[in-house]
DNA sequence: CTTGCACCTTAGAACCATTCCAATTTGTTG
DNA sequence: CAACAAATTGGAATGGTTCTAAGGTGCAAG
């Protein structure tokens, strides 16, 4: 079985979760994703996705990229003002931005981290997720992501 | 002398320091950040700003917003996709982003802990800054933040 | 002073990312 | 296969922000 099935199983089944459908436009989307991740913005998904799917429209690639924000196989950052990146990177993870390069990298956080983040908050609010950003330069060459 | 004037001093100062002039309507923007510190938007910045100035246009204020940011008197902040919002909040500081009403509370950050998120970053990343943003419910009446 | 010049402000046009809409296509179920 | 729901499509519309060109403002040198 390869990746790509996995993947494409792994879809269906959330997409089923929510009684959501499978289609061509939606696996290739996420197949894109996971292929290069590189923080793509919608229009960057759409060039990518055009090869594979010369007729997808714009528009569905939008509808796309929500769905599998909703099913929870993407993430939608944004940093700054400027276009929604998309992420499919699930672990808890920091996005580091380099400024220089515009690359955004991805930085694992590791549990106890992120229960000291949490332990800053006064009591009476519950935080669901927490997103922590960086932003500076990456000196030498450090390992690339978009 | 009273706070207004300090902080008008305070903003000339900083303005003069980048080679920049101190304008009434530079002045009443920073004064309606520092007013209510409900992280506004430039438009609604703009409505409060009016009041005093009733000329403003929309342009300055965002010119206005942008200097006091490159003078590090504000911060932009930007949780998703939508119209970016501005804290004059100068600390170093998180924000929690309450989901049932939308409205964003400052959350202090001691430096021990902001030392300890640093360290999560290997060697070559080298951040000129951190944003941590929470998103959840706070349950109860904390004191309110915009 | 008063002329020149750089900085600011202004209104409106332009722009870009995203969402909406109405029409069509696709897939599923009875 | 008929009927209906879910998805896709292209284009129009929207919302926030930036750009542009024209006019004001205030200091600095003569």
């Amino acid at each position: 079985m390869s990746s790509a099935t996995l993947n494409t199983d792994a879809l269906s089944q959330r997409l089923a979760d929510s009684g959501l459908r499978s289609t061509p436009q939606r696996e290739v989307v996420y197949d894109v994703l996971l292929k290069k991740r590189d923080h793509p913005t919608a229009d960057e998904v759409f060039a990518r996705v055009k090869n594979g799917l010369p007729t997808i429209s714009l528009a569905t690639v939008y509808n796309c990229l929500e769905t599998l924000v909703q099913c929870n196989l993407v993430r939608a950052v944004n940093f700054e003002r400027g276009p929604t990146r998309y992420c499919p990177n699930l672990l808890p993870h920091a996005h580091f931005h380099d400024e220089k390069t515009g690359k955004t990298h991805d930085i694992d956080l590791p549990a106890d981290l992120l229960e000291k983040v949490n332990s800053v908050l006064p009591p009476g609010y519950n935080p669901s997720s927490v997103e922590i950003i960086f932003r500076g330069k990456a000196t030498g060459e450090v390992a690339s992501s978009g």
